[in-house]
DNA sequence: AGGCGCTTGTGAAGGCGTGCACAAATCGCG
DNA sequence: CGCGATTTGTGCACGCCTTCACAAGCGCCT
């Protein structure tokens, strides 16, 4: 509760100070630890031990501790982490202090399903202004949202302070999207579409390929199914997976 | 020119074919590949040069390079790689010879979604089974399939030879599913609640948190904001990229 | 046949990430 | 006030991954 200090905290919106330069799996992590964390602050805990919340994050407790080192001294030894201060710390650090303009392109199966999620709000984003071309879905109304013609995106980044934007559009049209919404200013781009997209630099991308996820899983299965013989074999996972102990 | 087995595995015993011990990274950029290659066969291409594909694919050429190099050696110097050939290649290590048959519990918003999306069946993908718990939703047809009450669940994954789950439940639901999913036999899981789950040794599991995807992309956008911005030119994408140059 | 240009496959080097193991720091208690 | 229990923060070693650079191999042209 009372720490001694901490240097830049979400109040002291002054002079940046050099940006830490944190790993990029690190970051990558950050959100698991934000989201076990905010589990933890409902369930009432006021501080967590490096063990407790590697966990309930999935991941290795040496590894929580150094990743959670690269923002600073933010725990207490013999006690663990104070849970609200680290998470004031992780969403100050992800940026998340500020909730995020969203744009999503391409109102079709998927971006209908992402457009009514509400989950997206309580994880620090606001979806502001659907698009598509279709003029059967511009107009229509999803989750108290109009659907808008992709000519009126330029207009609406500028407008709506947009900074992030999402393609759900079918992969022959992703790249033409991803230059308007370039060119309207947004600086990151999630793509849903199975394409690769170029941009320029300064531009983030990142690529969700549902697709891809289910290759992989067929990769170990396709691996496990040529090892019949089972020994108490102990198999290893990429992304997130757990072993159950007892 | 028959698919032939390479053999360079130290004390491989028995008739099984010897399942080449790639690493987790080739793995998880072969399925990139692929869809690349499809692309290029579409287009008429015979061969194709690494450093064309890996363009394709958006990654370096020596990486790709070193990662087919995994599965033996499969091009021509001075020519580059027979894309029908190396099709054939990388579909059998993925597993996708057979076409794998999944199962989707959870089919709500998001799950509406993949149930209908008919891009899973060219990328190697059958779903069989559709699974909620309520009732409502039970007994509906979604894209030819009926879905089921969850009850049922083991039944049809022994039935229909499912290896694969995918979990678009709300997180509270989403351990009790695949704990039901482990028990039916699926060895296999793409998670979509943002929760960790815990399954024995041997089932693999994937989870895709789209918010998590957000909260990545908000930390660059934060990191961009502290910084000046910059010029520069096109760049293409990568698994992760960030493209600020000084 | 021989040479030449092109491309693959790979050895080697460097960087990054992970996890162990432990010293340092803090708290509670007698 | 000191001591033991607890937990953080981190130095270090190791393994994986990426990238460079180049020899070896292949086809084509003369
Ligand atoms: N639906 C899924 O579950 C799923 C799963 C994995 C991947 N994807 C990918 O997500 C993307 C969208 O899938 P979907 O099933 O929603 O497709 P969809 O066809 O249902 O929807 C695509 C939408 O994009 C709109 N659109 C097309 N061109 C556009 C343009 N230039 N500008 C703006 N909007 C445009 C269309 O009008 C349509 O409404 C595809 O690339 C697909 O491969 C979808
Ligand atoms: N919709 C999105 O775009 C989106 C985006 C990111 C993440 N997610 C995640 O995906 C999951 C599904 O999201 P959604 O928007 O589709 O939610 P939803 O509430 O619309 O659908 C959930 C479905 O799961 C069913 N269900 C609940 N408990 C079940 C059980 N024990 N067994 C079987 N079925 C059960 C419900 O009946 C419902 O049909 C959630 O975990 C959500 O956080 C969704």
């Amino acid at each position: 509760m009372s720490q001694q200090r901490h240097g830049n905290t979400p109040g002291n919106a002054g002079a940046v100070p050099a940006f830490p330069d944190l790993p990029e799996a690190t970051i990558a992590r950050l959100p698991e630890y934000l989201r076990a964390l905010h589990n933890l602050a409902e369930a009432g805990s006021d501080t967590i031990s490096s063990e407790g919340l590697a966990a309930a994050a999935g991941v290795n407790s040496a590894k929580l501790r150094k990743d959670l080192s690269h923002l600073g001294s933010y725990g207490t030894r013999g006690v663990g982490y104070d849970v609200t201060l680290l998470i004031d710390q992780i969403e100050y650090i992800l940026g998340l202090d500020q909730r995020r303009a969203v744009a999503l392109v391409g109102v079709g199966n998927l971006g209908h399903a992402l457009a009514g999620y509400d989950g997206f709000a309580s994880r620090g984003f606001r979806i502001v202004a659907l698009f598509d071309a279709d003029l059967d879905q511009v107009g229509k109304a999803i989750n108290g949202l109009i659907v808008r013609h992709v000519g009126e995106l330029r207009r609406a980044v500028v407008d709506e302070g947009i900074t992030i934007g999402v393609i759900s559009t079918p992969p022959n049209a992703a790249q033409g999207v991803a230059d308007d919404l370039v060119a309207a200013g947004v600086t990151s781009i999630l793509n849903f579409a199975p394409c690769v997209l170029s941009v320029p630099a300064g531009v983030d991308v990142r690529k969700v390929d549902l697709a891809v996820e289910l290759q992989i899983l067929s990769f170990h299965e396709h691996r496990k199914a040529s090892l019949t013989a089972l020994p108490g074999g102990r198999v290893d996972q990429s992304g997130n997976q757990e072993a159950v102990g007892s």
